[in-house]
DNA sequence: CATTTTAATATGTATATACATAATAAATAT
DNA sequence: ATATTTATTATGTATATACATATTAAAATG
């Protein structure tokens, strides 16, 4: 792993310590509540200034990775698995990010003709096969959450796509197909015999249920996503001013 | 309005700075893709350094009010904050705007000792009485909602107010309190018996759980809130975009 | 006239420096 | 032994400075 920062690279030095900073807060070295170095050994351990490596820190501290507490010093944050409302990063990203290790429980890889919400919402007949990807993940003790996606035909996804690297970045590189707008509904839902035996509860408990509708920069439809969280293993933090 | 820097006063800089520019952001003037002056510019006018004025754009970069391009400017960011609009409005004025008739089944008024969650949150000792708001609304057919509601005893609330008025318009003019930062919890729940009473459905039954913490302008905790919604009568809906 | 070069403008990156403030631990005084 | 003071440590705030890079407009060139 690269523990150092190269000055002679184009990557702005922040950046570099940005990147290299998620990937101590990932180590279990650091989890849980563990103190980082302080700033000014830090900064002259990855031989950059103390301004620019708190450049890296605060990003991490805005994203609530991060606790910081004067005259004390800057820890990686108690995990707990949430999802600041939508900040485009993947879920094995965001979970890595939190130091929770993901397993993958199950993939399956099909192309089925669309119900007709699906169809509906791109914009396509029924008849039309469509992507489907269903997932069960969660924690190594278990899973928590079961997705079911949707893929428009346009995008020109095979189903031979290496699914385990994050989705947006194979659309992006792959296919040039940038996520750029999400609408998601969230709300409770007694668990069905299907979706109880996926995630090992008993049939008719709480399960939270997000629907999610995702766009590209022409506001075409790309995905269309359902997910199904173990209750109490998933909470949806929304933070708002005005 | 305050539109300069007070120097003297213990408020960090960039924090007045920040403050500031929400306010520059809010007036129709820079609305909707304007573009602010520039950052040397914008740092005179202020007295601040770039440095320090930036401290203050950054968190408001990141937050996504406002957008940076190397090269052309700072603008106001044209996304229709939407998720901010809409939590914003009253619960009863979001109803009424999907169309949906409101009634009022129950409405309780207590002094109580705070638990040690809502003492925590306000900062205060469990013995210290806080006002308690527990609301039972719906669709005439029947409850969907059952709002469980403390308020800091700073405020000023008697418990005498009243409380078919939009809640946020009573803490406005009455008690100069403008509600200003919201955070919010959203999960899946089974019902327990007392809710499951109060919602007029089985115990056990899925109900999606909200909690809220309200922060006033200086983000001090101002109301605390439970909210328990009846399956499928209640959709939450989050829109973002990058 | 069209193209290329140059200048002007604005944000981006990076450092060095200085002092303030909160929390804790160690030393000192009562 | 117990307060009180002092020193240490680590983050917080603030500035001045320098140069890099993206974008656009103006000037020079063919």
């Amino acid at each position: 792993m690269k523990l150092s920062i190269d000055h002679s690279s184009p990557v702005p030095l922040h950046i570099q310590a940005e990147e290299l900073l998620r990937k101590m807060i990932e180590d279990p070295e650091f989890r849980n509540g563990k103190f980082l170095p302080n700033e000014v050994e830090l900064s002259q351990q990855l031989e950059i200034s103390r301004t620019t490596l708190r450049q890296a820190l605060n990003k991490l501290v805005y994203e609530g990775l991060l606790v910081r507490k004067k005259g004390i010093g800057t820890k990686v944050s108690e995990k707990t698995v949430s999802s600041k409302s939508m900040n485009w990063k993947s879920f094995s990203q965001e979970m890595a990010a939190r130091g929770i290790p993901i397993r993958n429980f199950e993939l399956h890889i099909s192309w089925v003709k669309p119900n007709e919400d699906v169809a509906h919402f791109f914009e396509i007949k029924t008849d039309q096969k469509v992507l489907k990807l269903e997932r069960l993940r969660g924690r190594p003790e278990g899973p928590f959450v079961y997705f079911v996606s949707f893929f428009h035909p346009n995008i020109g996804l095979t189903g031979d796509e290496d699914f385990k690297r994050p989705l947006y970045e194979i659309l992006e590189t792959e296919y040039n197909v940038i996520a750029t707008l999400s609408k998601e509904e969230i709300s409770a839902r007694a668990a069905d015999g299907f979706i109880a035996g996926k995630l090992e509860i008993d049939t008719g408990s709480p399960v939270l249920f997000r629907k999610r509708f995702v766009y590209d920069q022409a506001d075409k439809p790309i995905e269309f996503n359902l997910g199904y969280y173990k209750s109490d293993s998933f909470i949806y933090t929304v933070e708002s001013r005005r």
